[in-house]
DNA sequence: GTGATATGCGGAT
DNA sequence: TCCGCCTATCACT
């Protein structure tokens, strides 16, 4: 069945001239970039990035809105990509290339922690920017980041070659975990069940970005567990957030 | 209406 | 380490 190509938006009106009309062979993800195969070697390569998004819906296809960079169309509905920071064609060969820059995806079956393990175990580089690193680790962002330290009771500054390799099985297995959870529900939900504001007879949080979080986005805000103000700071541009008391460790390491 | 912010990342400095 | 990309949403005027 060929599916439909349009770019409304124009951006990306070659390419959705080239898709127009081909059967979508196969889809592969690798940590956060999408890949769609068009037969010959050739696959659309898409990364959503910070803004983008991909939304889906029924037959009839609607007129679009605002700045829909690709429409695909099939018989059992569409799919409106708009903002991505990538949606590009790739040559024969490129998809290889794509693969072997990133690291082990905890959601892939081929993934081996091990790989990852080798680079941070040698890095003085804090775990907490490790993670971030899609050469290190593909997959996890920003939220997952600083879930998985809260959730593994590590202190965000710990240098990478100071974890041992308890604390890496364990933040591996937690990712993988978490990350299969959030392909499920659609959401990132990162917060234990006797945790949650019901369980532990608190009022009901409002955060916005659509899970249960224990730490991200919740700066000055109490620990869900033991009361202490979550910290932030700006580590490589991105907001982190942790508990001071929870991922404090023995060992203290310097503040990240 | 305006401005800040966002689950990211490449390139310039 | 900072900037800019690119789009939508939300808090605030």
């Amino acid at each position: 069945m060929p599916v439909r190509a349009e770019s409304p938006q124009g951006r990306f009106a070659a390419g959705a001239l080239q898709i127009d009309g081909q059967v979508l062979l196969d889809a592969d993800a690798h940590g956060k970039h999408l890949l769609l195969e068009l037969g010959d070697d050739r696959w659309l390569h898409i990364h959503l990035g910070i803004y983008g998004t991909c939304t889906f819906g029924p037959p009839p296809v609607p007129a679009p809105t605002g700045a829909v960079r690709l429409r695909l169309m099939g018989a059992n509905g569409y799919a409106d990509l708009r903002g991505p920071a990538t949606c590009e064609l790739l040559e024969p060969g490129d998809k290889k290339a794509l693969h072997d820059r990133l690291g082990p995806d905890p959601l892939r079956a081929d993934a081996d922690p091990g790989i990852a393990w080798r680079r941070i175990s040698r890095s003085r580089t804090p775990i907490a920017t490790l993670l971030m690193d899609q050469s290190i680790v593909a997959g996890p962002g920003n939220i997952y980041r600083a879930e998985v330290l809260f959730r593994q009771g590590i202190d965000p500054g710990r240098l990478g070659r100071d974890l041992t390799f308890g604390q890496w099985t364990a933040i591996w297995a937690d990712l993988a975990a978490l990350m299969a959870d959030g392909m499920r529900s659609g959401r990132i939900d990162t917060v234990h069940p006797e945790h949650t504001p019901e369980a532990m007879g608190r009022p009901p949080r409002k955060d916005d970005h659509g899970g249960e979080v224990y730490v991200y986005r919740r700066a000055t805000m109490p620990c869900l567990v033991c009361d202490t103000e979550i910290a932030t700071t700006v580590l490589a541009g991105r907001n982190l957030f942790w508990c001071p008391r929870c991922q404090a460790e023995p060992d203290p390491p310097a503040a990240p």
